[in-house]
DNA sequence: TTAATTTTTGTTATAATATAACACTATGTA
DNA sequence: TACATAGTGTTATATTATAACAAAAATTAA
């Protein structure tokens, strides 16, 4: 069985420049960054990429094409995401709200659908962007 | 000013397509559909689709690439969008849930952000799906 | 410890999604 | 009419993502 904590190379080396940005980096951003480690094809990015989102380590944020690291320690695997995306200066942030997250969590319809998961994007003007 | 119900020829052709059918498009889908009618390169596609989407008549699935018309014919333009999708058959629907609706409209975090919009994926097994 | 199995890697090529730039046409407005 | 704005058609290209295959590494089972 695998162990999930145990990243392999590549896959050390992509959180790694994940997690030391503030901001959401794209799959090619990510690869001329880690050229210089020996990391030469999108293919090896975008299977480390996979794999990190699969065990909860970063998210994708759909409108954006691009990849965040997840914050919350406590979650190995996250199947609920929350983001908050300013549309004029593109700073994303993941929103960690509880009564937020439990309301969607049990959130069902009139289909008799069973979610296993939600990505919530909401969007607007940050704190900054929204005073000029 | 423009009048937000009159579409260009353009428009009206790939929004019927989008209209006629029941699932989400993607655009290269659209393009290969509508070259009988004469629109022949993807930027007339996406044109349309910018248009179709500014004004409400349809909305992307961010996380499927894909363009679904909206039904509720209420709105004009509609910023907050949530969606059900099965991730075995690929089917997607809109969910129209006031009381959903109005918790996310009405969301406010500590960042003093100011949200003018969101969307929604929910992602699971519908009730055909989920039997198996 | 060997063999079988699974996972990951490295690589080339290519598919799928989306936009830039430019000249031109149509439409609305003053 | 002249002007402004929005849409069109076109070519080229940028961006995002995966297919296919052989080899290496890690894991497991006998």
């Amino acid at each position: 069985m695998q162990n999930q904590q145990v990243l392999t190379k590549n896959q050390k080396i992509v959180l790694d420049i994940i997690e030391k940005s503030s901001q959401p980096l794209k799959a090619y951003s990510i690869l001329f960054d880690v050229k210089k480690k020996g990391i030469n094809a999108p293919l090896q990015v975008y299977r480390a990429l996979d794999k990190l989102v699969e065990i909860g380590k970063i998210h994708k944020i759909e409108s954006r094409n691009a990849f965040i690291a997840c914050k919350n320690s406590k979650c190995q695997i996250t199947k609920a995401t929350v983001f908050s995306i300013c549309e004029n200066c593109e700073d994303v942030k993941e929103i960690h709200d509880h009564k937020l997250s439990e309301h969607l969590k049990h959130y069902k319809d009139n289909k008799g659908m069973k979610y296993s998961k939600y990505n919530l994007e909401f969007f607007g003007l940050c704190k900054k962007c929204g005073k000029n």
